[in-house]
RNA sequence: GGGCCUGUAGCUCAGGUGGCUAGAGCGCACGCCUGAUAAGCGUGAGGUCGAAGGUUCAAGUCCUUCCAGGCCCA
């Protein structure tokens, strides 16, 4: 509230102001009598009459303040971050909040692996808006960053590193070293670069997953799953190079021509059900024809895959009768020299499945299966299946319950079951299938074929798919699926809501898993194999007991690696399966992805200050396969509920055309140059404009636009500053419901907005904060208020009602506006924070340490008096319209050089007239007047929103004050000729 | 090829259950101001709502197809 005397007496002369100028005329003059008798004290030029214009200017309260209108990000951003590391910002924050509900947002780590680039940036400033916008909000907000730091892209890097000195094969303790030494490095690398975004969190004590603790909780919770009957061992195919006898990862395959020989076979279909499907058919001379590229995989056929959809034809050509798809006979007759082919008759191919056609040269059947990945783009559109030798074979094979048979040894040799092949490579045996082919009369075709073929990326020869042995985690043991399917369906939310949909099909339709890899760097699964009979031993106890020495480990799961044989293996343990008592340590380790997915146990359930489930995961949008996917199976299988509450995804950031950032385009952009070029800041404001749901834009254009916006909040803020600089609220605060029509109506606006923010913050929508923001800033507070306070601020007396009623409102925008500013313009909303004097902003050092707070304490404007007022708002747009002709006409200049008639009906010219409310003031013009609508002339303006009304523009009448540049037809009088009564008034009062 | 998603002015975004001459801010053009000044204010021009069909009295909003783009699979 307004203290002292001054104040006191003008609150009672605002409440006489009036709507009319000509009232509000005689109110100064009155004003003005006063002040000559208060103070006779002239300036003596003033006195004398002299024009000394330039010498008022010295009179007004111009804004003030060493907030720089230039942002200079680039070189103010690291002092800020100093600032924040000096004042140990993240922990302060909470310990602001103890004991206030914690929001935990659980880090998805990133790979130790390169430079941040913009999915980084996008990821980690969404979750330190989000962090610290919970903040604000009044929630306690722990934020642990992580890394992912095993896996193959570092071992890759490694042994490329090792193999170009030369060396190779070094044991896995020293490639292990090696690749924790990379993955550290990165991880500091990483580090700074996420803190130079002005990301908070506990930089200090981040989790890795490659830290001891966190390898033993990786282990146990692979002993959790053991423990409940969850893990098998079984078959399955992966790349395999025959000359580096070792298995290949997808990454570690390169794609190159290779020409393999092209093989049409016929399997006979003896099985008399075909006469069910074509009745004309002879078993006895019908076949399947098929076509393959690795006639070394017929050995281990096991079915002939046809398409459901497709049609199928029975062809008689010579002496017998093929089955093959319809589309491609024509191709196919040509290629077999059919001089007659007649079509018998037709099927689908899922009239087919079922059917059983023999092997081509062993003694058992080959039965007809259906596969949707059959095409008709090659071959016959009947597919040789040999599922210890393809994914898809691999596949089906599992559908249908096949053998995964792929008899080979680490060197790609037939072993001794194999009639005809047995001790032949791979290789040699394609030239010996095709003879045998030839032999039985079951080769229709053979041509050479250059093709794409996987070739390994360290010897660069051609690598072939083998079934061997991994470990797998059921999907339908403990109803995981299941479970899994019901915690997505109601457990979760899932943001946007999409997301629910798509993590449902994954997990739905997707395989076991396969968490065992045949590498080095990770964790290792803890197993013991029978060196006689292969069979694994891995009791749960045992595990477990194994995994726990791995926390305190200094080097942590190396202990597997380095411990000796007797120190692992329990005394006495022999093979349940033929009880042998020669162990070996299994050498896979599990798959990165189960790392990652059991940060949960690792981090959420180890660390006081976090909690499980977390209430946000937050990702990319393929995480969905990834983090989001093994987390939840890791918790569904292991603590049966699902490891978050919400999960959030972005989509991906792409060039300004939508298409994706790629080396070869050119069209990448790096956060560092934009960090350079830009500051942190504008990345950040990126981050918070776009709608993150969808892929995100960036270009120049857009980064461009986000600099205005930036400098436009920014300038905002710099003004009511410096209008603030003798403010003391204190001394001279005015509560809303005491303010002037026009503050109490702002402070409003600004309230509602604050509030829209705040719950576009609660729903994860931060484009909307920065909307709603900027157009706050630019509509209702720069192009509307503080032109309008203009005039009060810089012409009022410095203790009066007028301007001290502006400063308090001014002095709670701002507030609200640093609440909003502060998650997203951390840096900025810092700087004006420190440039606002303690009596403004309280104690606290920090921007952070504000409460959270509207700042009205619940005070908001009624309804009926924000209508009459918007009547008002909406006149000053139909008055600056029709101002503008006037302008274009160069009648007038500055609107203050103009006067106005506002014509209105009754009704309206009734509600404005009642109001307490400087109309001159509003419209910032020199002379306000209300007449009713009939009395309109011809050339006054018609409103048009604003039904009935109509605007007179006329050249203002009267002098320009000297000091506040409005026209008055009547001045202060001799002392002051220049000057108006209202400045006459105030100069008296303050005894200038 | 399959699953999920996107496509409204140059840019970033609004447009619950179909009913408006499709909005905002920025940018742009033109003008004003020179007491927020490498600032501030005003006015104005920009859209066949990706395309084509369809349902409907009425479609940016519903359906189908196509085109372009993204993520994940194959």
């Amino acid at each position: 509230m307004l203290r002292g005397p001054a104040g006191r007496f003008l609150a009672q002369a605002s409440a006489a102001a009036r709507w009319s100028a000509w009232a509000f005329l005689d109110f100064r003059a009155a004003l003005f009598q006063k002040a000559c008798f208060s103070s006779v004290a002239w300036m003596p030029e003033i006195a004398q009459g002299h024009s000394m214009s330039t010498d008022y200017k010295k009179t007004l309260k111009l804004p003030q303040t060493s907030f720089p209108m230039k942002a200079n990000l680039k070189e103010k951003e690291p002092e800020t971050l100093r600032f924040w590391a000096e004042s140990d910002i993240y922990r302060r924050m909470l310990a602001d909040r103890e004991g206030a509900p914690r929001y935990i947002l659980h880090d998805g780590p990133p790979y130790a692996n390169g430079h941040l680039h913009m999915g980084h940036a996008l990821n980690k400033i969404l979750k330190d808006i989000i962090v610290k916008s919970r903040h604000m909000a009044g929630q306690q907000a722990p934020y642990v960053p992580g890394w992912d730091c095993h896996g193959l892209p570092i071992e890759h890097k490694v042994s490329q590193e090792l193999k170009a000195k030369g060396k190779e094969n070094l044991p896995a303790v020293t490639v292990r070293r090696l690749c924790r030494d990379y993955a550290k490095k990165f991880v500091d690398i990483q580090r700074k670069e996420f803190k130079r975004l002005g990301v908070f969190g506990d930089w200090d004590d981040p989790y890795l997953t490659m830290h001891p603790s966190y390898e033993a909780a990786t282990a146990l919770a692979l002993c959790d799953f053991v423990e409940r009957g969850s893990v098998y061992r079984g078959k399955k195919p992966i790349h395999w190079c025959l000359s580096c006898q070792t298995a290949l990862a997808e990454a570690e395959v390169e794609y190159a021509d290779e020409t393999s020989p092209s093989v049409y076979v016929r399997f006979p279909l003896t099985d008399p059900k075909i006469k069910d499907i074509f009745p004309m058919a002879d078993p006895a001379k019908a076949y399947a024809v098929i076509w393959t590229t690795t006639p070394w995989t017929l050995p281990d056929n096991m079915a002939v895959a046809v398409h459901p959809d497709f049609d199928y034809v029975l062809v008689a050509a010579g002496e017998s009768q093929y089955v093959l798809a319809r589309e491609l006979l024509d191709t196919v007759r040509e290629l077999f020299g059919w001089t007659e082919a007649t079509i018998l008759a037709e099927t689908p191919g899922a009239a087919l499945e079922g059917l059983a056609a023999r092997h081509p040269f062993y003694d058992r059947p080959s039965p007809i299966v259906t596969a949707d990945y059959v095409t008709l783009d090659a071959g016959t559109g009947l597919v040789h299946t040999a599922p210890g030798h393809g994914r898809e074979d691999y596949d089906t094979g599992l559908r249908y319950g096949l053998d995964i048979l792929s008899p080979l040894d680490d060197a790609g040799r037939f072993l001794d079951v194999v009639p005809y092949f047995a001790g032949l490579t791979v290789w040699e045996a394609n030239p010996k299938v095709i003879e045998k082919l030839k032999e039985t009369g079951h080769l229709l075709a053979l041509k050479k074929l250059k093709h794409s073929y996987p070739h390994c990326w360290r010897c660069k020869e051609p690598v072939i798919f083998r079934a061997t042995t991994q470990w797998f985690v059921s999907m339908d043991a403990n109803e995981l699926r299941a479970k899994a399917l019901a915690a997505i369906a109601g457990d979760v939310e899932w943001i946007p809501a999409w997301g629910k949909e798509r993590i449902h099909n994954m997990i739905a339709f997707r395989p076991d898993w396969c968490i065992s890899r045949q590498r080095t760097w990770g964790v290792p699964i803890l197993a013991l194999l029978c060196e006689s009979c292969d069979a694994a031993y891995n009791d749960a106890a045992w595990m477990r007991s194994v995994a726990e020495k791995f926390a305190d480990h200094e080097r942590g799961c190396d202990y597997w690696f380095e411990a000796e044989l007797a120190d692992i293996v329990p005394a006495g343990l022999t093979c349940p399966q033929c009880g042998g008592n020669h162990f070996r340590k299994e050498t896979d380790i599990l798959d990165v992805w189960f790392d990652s997915g059991t940060s949960f146990a690792a981090v959420l359930e180890k660390r006081p200050e976090l909690g499980f489930p977390a209430d946000m995961y937050l990702e990319g949008s393929d995480q969905h396969r990834g983090w989001f996917h093994s987390s939840l199976l890791a918790a569904m299988g292991t603590r049966g509920v699902a490891p978050y509450r919400q999960v959030l995804t972005h989509g991906y950031v792409v060039d300004g055309d939508g298409r994706k950032m790629s080396k070869s385009l050119g069209n990448g952009m790096e956060p560092q140059e934009i960090i350079d070029k830009h500051g942190a800041e504008i990345l950040r404001l990126w981050t918070s404009a776009v709608d993150y749901r969808d892929d995100i834009r960036i270009s120049d254009e857009i980064l461009a636009r986000l600099v205005e916006a930036y400098r436009r909040i920014r300038n905002t803020c710099r003004f009511i500053l410096g209008n603030l600089a003798d403010f003391d609220p204190a001394a001279s605060d005015v509560a809303p419901e005491a303010m002037l029509p026009l503050d109490r109506f702002v402070l409003d606006t600004v309230a509602r907005d604050h509030g829209r923010m705040v719950e576009a913050y609660g729903v994860y929508e931060f484009h909307k904060v920065f909307h709603t923001l900027h157009n706050l800033c630019v509509t209702d507070l720069s192009a509307f208020y503080l032109d309008i306070l203009k005039d009060r601020l810089y012409v009022s007396a410095t203790n009066s009602l007028e301007r001290r009623s502006a400063q308090s409102a001014l002095w709670r925008i701002l507030r609200m506006l640093l609440l909003d500013m502060a998650p997203i313009l951390s840096f900025t909303a810092e700087e004006v924070y420190r440039h606002m004097p303690v009596c403004q902003r309280g104690e606290g050092a920090s921007v952070f340490t504000l409460p959270p707070s509207d700042g009205l304490g619940g005070w908001r404007l009624d309804t009926a008096t924000r209508e009459r007022l918007e009547l008002v708002f909406a006149l000053r747009g139909e008055v600056t319209r029709a101002i503008e002709p006037r302008r274009k006409a160069g009648d007038v200049g500055h609107s203050l050089e103009t006067a106005v008639v506002l014509y209105l009906p009754e009704a309206v010219l009734a509600s404005v007239a009642g109001l307490d409310m400087d109309l001159r003031e509003v419209f910032i013009v020199s002379q306000v007047s209300l007449a009713p609508a009939e009395t309109v002339p011809a050339d006054a303006t018609a409103c048009e929103n604003v039904a009935g009304a109509a605007i007179g523009v006329s050249r203002a009448k009267g002098e320009k004050c000297a000091r506040c540049w409005v026209y008055y037809e009547e001045m202060a009088g001799p002392q002051a000729p220049d000057l108006c009564p209202r400045c006459a008034a105030v100069l008296a009062a303050e005894g200038v």
